[in-house]
RNA sequence: GCGAGGAUGGCGGAACUGGUAGACGCGCUGGAUUUAGGAUCCAGUGGGAAACCGUGCGGGUUCAAUUCCCGCUCUUCGCACCA
């Protein structure tokens, strides 16, 4: 007996000839076809990888092998997003320096999936923390700025009263910082915006473009939240002061308008000080700062009552001219449409409840279509037949919104009007962990862009980099960096302080790794026209609107420059599911219960839990680790050494058997098969498939001498080459062991012929009335009446024409016959 | 509430344009080997003694439904007072 698979003494032996091989970097040959295969740029976490995290890269590995073997050039690159909150967060900590924490924690990612194979071409690793990649976010900043798109603005935002910091709101939990648990409120700080809104409509059109998951397609959809209405413009009197304003309100639901009884606008409103009456202010102050105290949970929340004061002025409704009270009311928000609505209880369920609450009339306007007219519901909130509506009485609500809105443009009360539920993007972060924003605030000339040619604006390297206090970044703590000439003008000016949000970083990363060294632009514009755009992307679920929005965006700001030729950076996108621990909860470091690669591949090594991660379950759902499920898959992989070690391929006569021509069939099937489902990323099925295979060359082997036939070694070799790509080291060995030469990773993919999948005897199922009563063996070219004569033959059928009538007979050529039957009379 | 999925043995999961449901693996049972355990190998394994029954539930179309249609239940995931 030979050897027994030995993974470890495989891994040392295979790496460096790999390595010195150089099989995976990209090749430059332009005449090739090409694959662009991408992973999510990962933030290198100090935890390094669980085997959760292996569903994303080997995955795409196997994927990238195949297409290399089917000589396509493939250019499968990793780098590390290693700029942001998180990468700080732990460098505090860990009371190092980010740059320190960041390498090592990038070093260590880079370890493990070398540990498990996975095969990068790292001569194109990227960092966006380093100045040769921010110089370039940078860069892309001030395009954007060029180009109108970038903004500063006041926003409001959590804040900490005791961490003196501005939070994100994932750090905000139920109002409470993170932290210290102190409460939070929202503050007003000035901060630099992209303008995303401008491409909401083709955010959503080009959607229509690009192969990816409905599912996330659907949630970009939803998060830009296209609207279409009216913007309608009540005019609104303070009886005490006098005071006259336009409340403007959007509404897409125009035809109701007859029937609004009272209007609300949101506490955050700028008007709802100036329309409080005296009587009122108390009470009203109160409620606002109540209101700004309320986290956005609770205030949202569908569940909670609707509440609100009156201000005491009212508003006049410009259709009508009914004179409407005005309340203020945190059910409205400030950040949608304008921050007040018109409400209409009779055909809005919020307005319903809250007109209830405070005793307010409810007018009917909306009659369902064939409704009685004497008794019409006091609710009702879909569209309908207008009444009480003046002269758009009688109309369809279809046509009313149609007509109205004409009304409101020739008057001037308003207009037709598209609103987005999502916000511009807001990209300052008062931390030091990010690209510094390259502006400069001169007293002269104001807001100044940074000249192209003074970039990178490089982050000091500081040791006190902590948040700051007074909702300001630590750079500005540091006068000598902040101090500086503006660009305009040559005066004294200060830099901007604010650092870029992560997410600048990774929306154009997978450019930079088509010229990752290249120091006086981004990216070579030939290089780019080859390479892009991202023929597969592959990614968790989790940053289905934000990454992959912003990324999206930033494509098409590049687009309309002419830098890019392509509007849609991923062409196809698949989403991994998550790997549960084995008791199906999530694993976590603090449940414990983290499975590592490293103890896996130190275990049954990088073959079996490469091919163990690829049959766990489907792609894209969830599934749960198995300790048993593992030691099969190490019992598959020696079942295979075993199996070829054993029987070493003399490849020299022929037999006539039957196995022979079986076997020759299940090569082509299985060539086909695991093709196929590597290609539409049914990787479980496609180890099954190589499982069955595998089965029956043990089948077989039974028959003596059969290792000796040409077929074997076919077989053997084709096995070998179908592995390759999930259990590389396993390949390798056996591919040397059976006398072949050069690399398994290098040979050609094989190709299956359709003609070999022709099966010239069936086994075909008979079935009487539907159910299945025998098999019968038959020629795949057997007409009808022979089928039907052999199978009428069989006893078990036979048993089940008795005393029948065949009333029909049904013959599906190579795949069943059919007898319907009645009781005979 | 809205939107998108999903429901198949003890478990993870297969099944092409409707055509032998349960591929493949785990687990389990029996056997071989072993001082024993583990590991390995061989055989069996949806339920039922059988007729038959079986793809969440109830209908329908069809010679034939996991697959198509109608109506439900449960479940996962997004979004959630968006006017």
């Amino acid at each position: 007996m030979t050897e027994k698979y030995n993974a470890k003494a495989l891994q040392d032996k295979w790496k460096p000839v790999w390595q010195k091989a150089g099989i995976y970097k990209t090749s430059d040959d332009r005449n090739k076809e090409k694959f662009y295969c991408l992973d999510f740029f990962p933030y290198p976490s100090g935890n390094g990888l669980s085997v959760g995290h292996l569903r994303n890269y080997v995955p795409t590995d196997v994927v990238s092998r195949m297409k290399r073997m089917q000589g396509i050039n493939v250019l499968h690159p990793m780098g590390w997003d290693a700029f942001g909150l998180p990468a700080e967060n732990f460098a505090i900590k860990q009371g190092v320096h980010p740059t320190v924490s960041t390498a090592k924690n990038a070093n260590n990612y880079k370890r493990q999936l070398s540990l498990v194979e996975c095969g990068y071409d790292w001569d194109r690793e990227v960092n966006s923390s380093e100045p040769i990649y921010y110089k370039w976010t940078q860069w892309f900043f001030l395009l954007l700025q060029k180009r109108g798109l970038a903004y500063k603005a006041k926003g409001a935002q959590w804040w900490c009263p005791d961490c003196c910091t501005i939070l994100a709101n994932e750090q905000v939990e139920q109002g409470k910082c993170w932290r210290c648990e102190s409460l939070v409120e929202k503050k007003e700080l000035e901060q630099w915006y992209f303008k995303i809104r401008d491409y909401a409509d083709r955010l959503i059109d080009d959607l229509e473009l690009i192969n990816w998951p409905d599912r996330i397609k659907k949630m970009q959809e939803n998060w830009i939240g296209r609207s279409e209405g009216s913007e309608v413009i009540f005019k609104a009197v303070n009886p005490s002061t006098g005071l006259e304003a336009e409340i403007p309100i959007f509404t897409t639901r125009v035809d109701t308008i007859f029937g609004v009884t009272f209007m609300t606008i949101a506490p955050e409103n700028p008007l709802t000080e100036k329309l409080v009456t005296p009587e009122n202010k108390a009470s009203v102050d109160e409620y606002i700062r109540e209101a700004l105290r309320k986290s956005e949970i609770d205030r949202l929340s569908t569940e909670k009552e609707k509440t609100g004061l009156p201000t005491g002025s009212y508003a006049i409704n410009p259709f009508n001219g009914d004179k409407i009270p005005v309340y203020v009311g945190d059910y409205v928000l400030a950040s949608y449409g304008t921050g007040a609505v018109m409400a209409v209880p009779a055909h809005d369920e919020r307005d319903y409840a809250f007109a209830k609450k405070h005793n307010l009339p409810i007018k009917i306007v909306i009659a369902p279509p064939d409704a009685d007219k004497d008794n019409l519901p006091e609710l009702y909130t879909e569209y309908g037949v207008l009444l009480n509506s003046g002269d758009f009485s009688e109309l369809s609500s279809e046509q009313a919104i149609l007509k109205m809105n004409e009304w409101l443009e020739s008057s001037g009360n308003g207009t037709k009007k598209i609103n987005y539920r999502f916000r511009d993007w807001l990209i300052s972060r008062q931390r030091y962990w990010g690209a510094p924003i390259p502006m400069v605030n001169c007293e002269k000339c104001g807001s100044v862009p940074v000249k192209e040619e003074d970039l990178p604006v490089l982050l000091p390297d500081i040791k006190e980099f902590k948040p700051g206090v007074n909702g300001k970044s630590p750079l500005a703590d540091i006068p000598e960096w902040v101090n500086t000439t503006c660009p305009e003008c040559g005066g004294p000016a200060k830099r901007e302080t604010d650092t870029m949000d992560g997410f600048a970083c990774s929306s154009w990363y997978f450019l930079r790794f088509i010229n990752p060294k290249l120091e006086d632009k981004p990216f070579n514009r030939e290089d780019i026209d080859f390479w892009l755009p991202v023929d597969l992307y592959v990614g968790g679920a989790e940053h289905a609107v934000m990454h992959l929005l912003y990324a999206r965006f930033w494509t098409k700001v590049m687009y309309d420059a002419g830098l890019v030729s392509f509007k849609e950076p991923f062409k196809q996108l698949r989403n991994q599911g998550m790997m549960l621990a084995a008791d199906g909860t999530k694993m976590s470091k603090s449940k414990n219960n983290v499975i590592t690669p490293d103890e896996m591949v130190e275990k049954y090594g990088a073959d079996a839990l490469r091919a163990f991660i690829l049959f766990l379950g489907t792609f894209e759902l969830d599934v749960a680790w198995s300790d048993e499920g593992i030691r099969g898959m190490n019992r598959f992989v020696n079942k295979v050494y075993d199996m070829v070690s054993a029987n070493i391929p003399a490849g020299s006569n022929k037999t006539d058997s039957k196995s022979e021509a079986d076997l020759k069939r299940m090569i082509h099937k299985t060539v086909k098969a695991v093709s196929n489902d590597l290609e539409n990323f049914s990787f479980n099925t496609a180890v099954a498939r190589l499982m069955e295979m595998t089965n029956m060359m043990q089948d077989c082997l039974k028959e003596s001498g059969f290792s000796a036939t040409a077929i074997w070694k076919e077989a053997v070799d084709t096995l070998l080459k179908l592995l390759a790509p999930i259990t590389p080291f396993l390949a390798e060995e056996l591919w040397e062991m059976v006398g072949n030469k050069g690399l398994v990773h290098t040979q050609k993919w094989p190709v299956w012929d359709e003609k070999e999948l022709v099966e010239t005897v069936i086994t075909m199922p008979v079935q009487v009335n539907g159910k299945l009563r025998e098999q019968i063996e038959l020629d795949a070219d057997a007409t009808a009446e022979t089928a039907r004569k052999i199978a009428e033959e069989q006893p078990k059928v036979q048993k089940h024409l008795e005393g029948m009538e065949v009333v029909r007979f049904i013959y599906v050529p190579k795949r069943m016959v059919n007898f319907v039957v009645k009781p005979a009379k």
